[in-house]
DNA sequence: ATTATATCCGAGCATAACGGTTGGAATTGA
DNA sequence: TCAATTCCAACCGTTATGCTCGGATATAAT
């Protein structure tokens, strides 16, 4: 039971474009040297952020990626399910499920409350969340 | 982001045998008919639920499984991760986080409380409660 | 004893998902 | 014009998933 790394990465590289909204487009290259991300898997993290409009992109020389919106207004859980699907913890709670048969399966109680708390979770938190939490552990350090 | 269908088999597996609690070891040919698993699957996953202590086999002719105590005592966290292994939403969570390299990476926040928010709900459940659950949504039903 | 019924156990195996890489076309600032 | 950069579409090795198979071992019933 994992997140794939594309949820990580792209939240961290999400996060590094917080760092710097409104300093103009950062570059893919730049965003993964900083993250320690392969450079050509960011890029294919990037082309569904872009089409679900978290973030805009700049072609050409000088281009690269900025948010679309601030970071409080961009929500850890769009960010998440866009790069990694809908996160329904079995195929009970997807469209066609698992109990036509009769009645209900046995464990969609269980299913049901680790869907809602998980989504409750990142959805209850921003790009700033991440930022601001971040700054407040590593005051001091480095 | 999904739990393998070694967690639903397990849960719906466990729910028979709680079901049964008290009328001496179930089969596995007969679990699997009622809820649906192949058989010689739910062999394997059978074998790491005896190893945790969750469920008592009966070898040779009438034999079976039965749990190994009451259903109000048999907590899904254990089950779920005995058959899933740790649940740690990323790498971030684990032994050797991906976070070695100079302070805290952006998105721990995240998985912290993800992380937390699944365990506590699966910790706050027992069979006892999903037997209860089953019984009251079926209600009136077939 | 024999037999049918079960659990045990280890291996094998096809498919899909994961975590990328590669190569090149299109766009744009300098 | 050229270098930087996004865009796009394959491709690809490795690992995990979701099983199956074949047999050994134990035991209740006959």
């Amino acid at each position: 039971m994992k997140f794939s790394t594309r949820s990580k990465y792209g939240l961290n590289a999400m996060f590094e474009l917080g760092l710097r909204y409104g300093e103009g487009p950062v570059s893919i290259k730049d965003i993964s040297e900083s993250q320690q991300i392969p450079e050509a898997y960011l890029e294919q993290l990037f082309i569904p952020l872009k089409k679900a409009g978290l973030i805009v992109a700049a072609r050409g020389a000088q281009g690269g990626y900025s948010l679309n919106s601030e970071p409080k207004d961009i929500s850890v859980g769009q960010l998440i399910r866009t790069l990694e699907g809908p996160i329904a913890p079995t195929d009970c709670l997807e469209e066609d499920g698992c109990c036509e048969r009769d009645s209900v399966c046995p464990g969609k109680l269980i299913w049901e409350k680790i869907y809602k708390s998980m989504n409750d979770v990142i959805d209850s938190l921003t790009l700033a969340d991440i930022l601001e939490e971040y700054t407040l552990r590593n005051k001091g350090e480095k």
